[in-house]
DNA sequence: TTGAAAGCGCTAACAA
DNA sequence: TTGTTAGCGCTTTCAA
């Protein structure tokens, strides 16, 4: 291979400026203890040769890393797409770059990634994806960012986990209460449900919300029709498939995510019933092209790029010893796929 | 801080498992010149102990990298999103990472990122967003990632850009002639474009392709109303608000990609202009949820997780001395957003 | 087939 | 305020 000119190294622009190598770093890594002259022209012979510092020797000489992971499911689900344009701005702002991992809804995996994430000495790690249900399933991920975060790594979840870090917890269960609510104001008793996979806490505590706002109007859940699926836009086909030819008389389905629930109302489409004069159709999220379906669809708006942002600043921020969580609001939005039930 | 127990590291593999560090280097980057036998116990007792390499220091010391970068114009554009999931999940199979940036849609800004990718030592650099058009625009870039190929880094390019690299060519030029012809047959003449910034090589090639079509049945590009608005959904609404108040003729707005086209069926929606039967819509790309719109978008179909997949391929594979280049297939889905003209 | 040892480019003690 | 120097964890000659 021909080995053309190299990158500019810190001795280059040390030797240039006339300075130590210890100078050198100290002056751009704008740290004190150098003359104010000094660093600034250590800075502009640095920026007159392209320096670009090596993230790979600094992080390995025990300097800050540059570099921060990001866990999702699926970065083409646009729930986990717009949390990710939330990490990267913020990203951008400090200088940092973002790793992108899936985790493919598969806590095996999302530890491989975790492993690879802390080998990689990265900055801080934001976990996006929904926790898992279950004692086991996410110890030995509690264990893994437990230790890199007693070497000083920084660790931020989205959504409810497990793991002993920082959280932006999103308003699922009141989301799911306020969604049920505006079902049953509309005169809606005979409701399905479009459920994701029951291992999600995500999905949990949906549900909890839902099951806490009927019981108030004195509904049991659990004599609804819930149909489990993935927690994807053919889950949530497959799983209206299901409703409609096993609970004919269902006036409205909430589907966990809106994802699913343009799977519902693909669907519904498909066997010509119409939304939501005879079936009302409402998700959870409101990612972007929410309301730009016809009919708009009904919806729970979780600040997603925001929790992204906020994920990421609280990762980054001077730590406390106790771990903050910091809760989303949430918006109910009323828009067309959402009406008065038939009788 | 407290100082925990550390991420194990190759000393502490080769040390359980008795051999010399070079041998356990040896072993796990599955080089030969080690005995079977060994290689196997090393790796044994490295998954035992949950060891990951070093990724810095493997890097500084001149091995591989295991970290590839990714620029997008925006993940949370399910275009780049769909692109940087063929991206990655290309990179899981091979062990590698994926560092994802934003260049926003300016080349100034897309410069610095390739400028940190390449002092992080990446592998490969993918650049996924569109080309500039202009001499000038991208001359830093191509010096910067030459001087990076010539070192030994690998690029690939998705689109057409001025720079010396592995390119997935999106067979735009093409697809505009087929969704142009879609709509002469369909009797359509007074024909609207809804454009993205003309400094997009994607906006160029795609109007190519119609202003061909259209030229052989005796229709003149120029002719046609064309706005020019940002590339993205609010673009698309804009541009068709634009075409419906300054030309109410229009029976069939083109808009260049899906983004820009569920703008505009947003926007014709609320004016209470029926589609198709008032004006049909077309669209580029096939994202995920065109075919769940209602009506269903026609647009035409380009693999884009497969065109991340191919880039990366192509970066990661052994480097002939000439770019190759490898153009997609289109396809054309006609679905409900377009139909025949009205009188 | 294996091991010993010299760095990769940088930061962070420690000295001056 | 500045300089000297010892590593960070790994790969890779070179020697055995």
């Amino acid at each position: 291979m021909a080995r053309g000119r190299t990158a500019p190294r810190l001795v280059d622009v040390a030797e240039r400026a006339g300075v130590s190598l210890a100078t050198a770093s100290r002056a751009l890594s704008g740290r004190d203890g150098v003359s104010p002259a000094v660093a600034q022209r250590v800075q502009e012979v640095a920026s007159e040769l392209g320096y670009v510092v090596n993230a790979h020797a600094r992080s390995l000489a025990g300097g800050s890393a540059s570099v921060v992971g990001l866990i999702v499911h699926q970065i083409d689900d646009p729930y986990f797409s717009e949390i990710a344009a939330g990490v990267i701005s913020v990203a951008y702002e400090h200088g940092i770059t973002v790793q992108i991992c899936h985790s493919a809804r598969d806590p095996e995996n999302e530890l491989r990634q975790i492993r690879t994430l802390i080998a990689n000495n990265v900055r801080a790690i934001i976990v996006a994806g929904s926790g898992y249900v279950g004692e086991d399933v996410e110890t030995a991920a509690k264990r893994e960012l437990a230790a890199f975060q007693d070497t000083g790594g920084r660790v931020a979840v989205i959504g409810r986990h497990a793991l002993r870090a920082d959280a932006v917890l999103p308003d699922n269960e009141d989301a799911g209460a306020a969604l049920a609510e505006h079902l049953v104001e509309l005169g809606h008793r005979r409701i399905a449900i479009a459920s994701g996979t029951v291992n999600l806490t995500t999905v949990v505590d949906r549900l909890a919300g839902i099951e806490r706002a009927l019981a108030g109007h004195g509904i049991d859940i659990d004599d609804l029709p819930l149909v489990e699926a993935e927690f994807t836009r053919d889950g949530g086909a497959y799983a209206t498939e299901r409703i409609v030819a096993d609970h004919p008389a269902t006036t409205a389905i909430i589907a966990l995510n809106d994802a699913m629930a343009i799977g519902a109302l693909a669907t519904l489409r498909s066997h010509g019933i119409a939304v939501p004069s005879h079936m009302s159709v409402v998700g959870f999220d409101d990612v972007t092209v929410a309301a730009d379906l016809a009919p708009s669809l009904t919806t729970v708006r979780l600040p997603m790029t925001e929790m992204g942002a906020d994920a990421l600043m609280m990762a980054l921020k001077d730590h406390s010893s106790r771990p903050r969580r910091r809760h989303t609001g949430h918006e109910l939005m009323v828009r067309d796929s959402s009406g008065p039930a038939r009788v």
